[in-house]
DNA sequence: ACGAATACTATTGTATACAAGAACGCTCAG
DNA sequence: CTGAGCGTTCTTGTATACAATAGTATTCGT
């Protein structure tokens, strides 16, 4: 007989991909808090696997600058304002790039379900919770549409180093209708096949998302 | 009495790093075409290491696209001529972002060292090989002038992602003229702070490259 | 008492041994 | 002759044991 995974959610396909999920999600939820030291064996008993597999985690993660080396081992890294002002300038680029790219090569089906995603987006409430993800749908629709390999990863990779920002951005003054309506203006520009007028919308978009940032940051 | 390590350029810093860029090279020069498949064993034996930094590379070469999983283990990917596309207008996007934020953000130091490695590119005569190394070097220079860690970080993998094209771009009609000129107006837009030229320059200094790349392609 | 050198300890980097999974070929039945 | 089922083998995924390094505290000499 054999103990089961101690705690953890899903199992992944890999364990490193599990160890990778579960640091990550410790960290979206404040769990894992800037600063923290990360010892590779301490992961290992936490999560009830060997060395190998966390070795792999931390290294994805040192990669997406969420971990940095610190004295002796890797620590959590601290967001600060300077980095997360490069963060989302990165991030208006890259969003700007997917409805730039959506508007140019997006298929009938791919227009249909990034509507799809932004009505489910407007109906999801005022559960930031439930917000949060729909946006994350919605968005994604976008990447998808673009069709580039690349950039849909570079697009996930910027948005798993999000992680250690709290991501309750809607509960912002009237940010909830205000991203309704920007996401309505990123569609027509896709839809109407403008990749520039599609290219500025999304910059604003994530532009507007900073300032309300801003807000809660201090 | 130790043996030496069996063949290799010069030592990195972990080992994982340098049979990241062993491999890397290989690629380059065109001693690993596409197709080839990669054994960790063999690598390993190859590189004269263990299994454990060769698949720490495998994981990072497979993160930038040059490795996809084949039939039992990793093959260096084939870059067909629609994932050629993808690369160079996300390269087109990433390169115009430097130089958007070169404009906004560069000191004058940085101005100096970007017209400093203009000059040498210029300076670097007939050479294609000199040529592509003072090409990457002022490209650098513009990243560095960003002041943007994350866009560096992923303009670095995104040409480490060109590696399995030959790099010998200069070669193509007029173009080592044309690149001169192209750099110049980049550099002219940066200097004169604006973002908006400074982006678009860089955009067709992109779009004119894959021109030349794809006389080479087919 | 203060500084430097040294020994120790904590932690990662590396190697190897083991387990599990998937692909291939072979055999046997229809 | 063909197709399906099974066994074998090849390769990665994981665990553990070992080596090396960096950081720290302690001790000795001045």
């Amino acid at each position: 007989m054999q103990i089961d995974q101690p705690s953890q959610t899903i199992a992944q396909g890999s364990r490193a991909a599990t160890v990778y999920h579960a640091l990550l999600d410790r960290m979206r939820r404040g769990e894992l808090k800037s600063g923290t030291r990360l010892r590779e064996e301490d992961v290992a008993k936490a999560l009830g696997v060997s060395r190998t597999p966390v070795r792999e985690a931390l290294g994805r993660l040192q990669a997406r600058g969420l971990i940095e080396p610190a004295q002796g081992g890797m620590a959590v890294a601290e967001l600060r304002r300077p980095r997360v002002m490069e963060l989302y300038a990165l991030r208006a680029i890259l969003e700007g790039a997917a409805a730039r790219f959506a508007a140019e090569n997006a298929a009938a089906t791919d227009l249909d379900l990034i509507q799809l995603t932004a009505q489910r987006f407007e109906d999801s409430g005022n559960d930031p919770a439930a917000r949060a993800t729909m946006n994350i749908v919605f968005h994604c629709a976008i990447y998808d549409a673009a069709h580039n390999s690349y950039l849909a990863r570079m697009l996930d990779d910027l948005n798993d180093s999000l992680a250690l920002l709290p991501n309750t951005t809607f509960a912002v003054g009237g940010r909830n209708q205000a991203a309704n309506l920007e996401h309505q203006a990123i569609l027509r520009a896709i839809s109407e096949r403008d990749p520039d007028k599609a290219e500025k919308a999304a910059r604003l978009h994530i532009h507007n998302a900073l300032q309300a940032r801003l807000t809660l940051l201090l």
